[in-house]
DNA sequence: CCTACCGATCGGTAGG
DNA sequence: CCTACCGATCGGTAGG
């Protein structure tokens, strides 16, 4: 019973769902009431039965990954691994938490501006928790000799932005024969020891 | 007399770098013309004496900054330099292009799905053309010897998304300290050779 | 879940 | 460069 009811998704969370993947497609300005209630077949004042606003939809979806993330990245320091197998666990995590919320996740980059408060502040505080956490380590594994950096800031900007693109609706169906182990392998590689031979 | 005309931007001018601002805060279908008017002090019905929509005015910033960028490369790839010089150049004047032009070059992120026909074909076709070439060096680079790549396309992804960050407003106030050279330096060292020590 | 409707705002035009 | 105005579309509500 119990899991025939989690199996089916809620009207909520389809039309959440659903909008998510319109979101990423046009933006979430330029996606109407009316384009999500059109791709679930549906009036456009049917959709307030199961959701208070456009604005609730991109609250939900934006805080639901960025809580995601958080858990991933403080469940990872709590460990007791070295820093550099932190800093792997965590591109790991990264990487697979982006690809299973491909469209969800696509909204970290842009869409969020358009969040409104109090969301936004939420929003806001649990991204720069997460860049803490993963400054801290960066910082920490300098100093114990695991990690050669020169430069905090932009090491951890071009780790972080060096993922912002496998969720991508473009290039995914590009690499998406690659296989999850593969991908992580790949970056792995390339940001812990660079592309020169 | 030229000098002179050269340093004073047009009114046409004025209205299209104003509005790339505004895009790169709001993004392209939260900005209203009448925002853009607001910004520069006058009544919106009065942009249409310089511009003809506000289809054109993303379409003449788009079509700039992915042309520069294509000069940049071209310029690069009919070098002598070897491959793994020919990278470099590419990443320093990527680097470059993007800091000169920050505002515009953030639009080639997400604004440029808002662009119509004929122009969105164009850019497309633009963009494929940089990656191409760059993808062309990298694959030589790395039957020359001079590369260790396993995967292309994820290589290609990697490199460039890690340099699509620093036009970032939020961001680049934090780094605007650094220097030209030495981010330049900072982030050529963690592609060629990685942080691990 | 629908029809009917609301005020607000949108990009853009006419005409001076 | 302005005022005045256009039809279309927006997010959302009322009421059944």
């Amino acid at each position: 019973m119990i899991i025939l009811k989690d199996l089916s998704r809620s009207r909520r969370q389809i039309i959440i769902e659903e909008a998510a993947v319109l979101f990423n497609d046009k933006g979430y300005s330029s996606t109407s009431m009316k384009d999500i209630a059109n791709s679930i077949g549906v009036k456009a004042a049917s959709l307030y039965n199961h959701i208070e606003s456009k604005q609730e939809i991109l609250s939900v979806l934006l805080l639901f990954i960025a809580n995601k993330f958080q858990e991933g990245i403080e469940d990872i320091d709590k460990s007791s691994y070295s820093f550099n197998e932190k800093l792997k666990e965590i591109i790991k995590m990264h990487i697979r938490v982006s690809i299973e919320n491909r469209h969800i996740t696509a909204l970290i980059t842009q869409d969020w501006k358009h969040l409104e408060e109090p969301s936004l502040t939420e929003f806001k505080t649990i991204r720069t928790n997460y860049q803490t956490v993963l400054k801290k380590i960066l910082s920490n594994g300098m100093e114990s000799g695991e990690f050669k950096i020169t430069h905090l800031d932009i090491t951890l900007n071009v780790i972080l932005s060096s993922l912002r693109w496998i969720y991508n609706t473009e290039i995914y169906d590009n690499i998406s024969n690659v296989g999850l182990a593969e991908l992580e392998r790949t970056i792995l590689e390339i940001v812990f020891s660079g592309i020169e031979e």
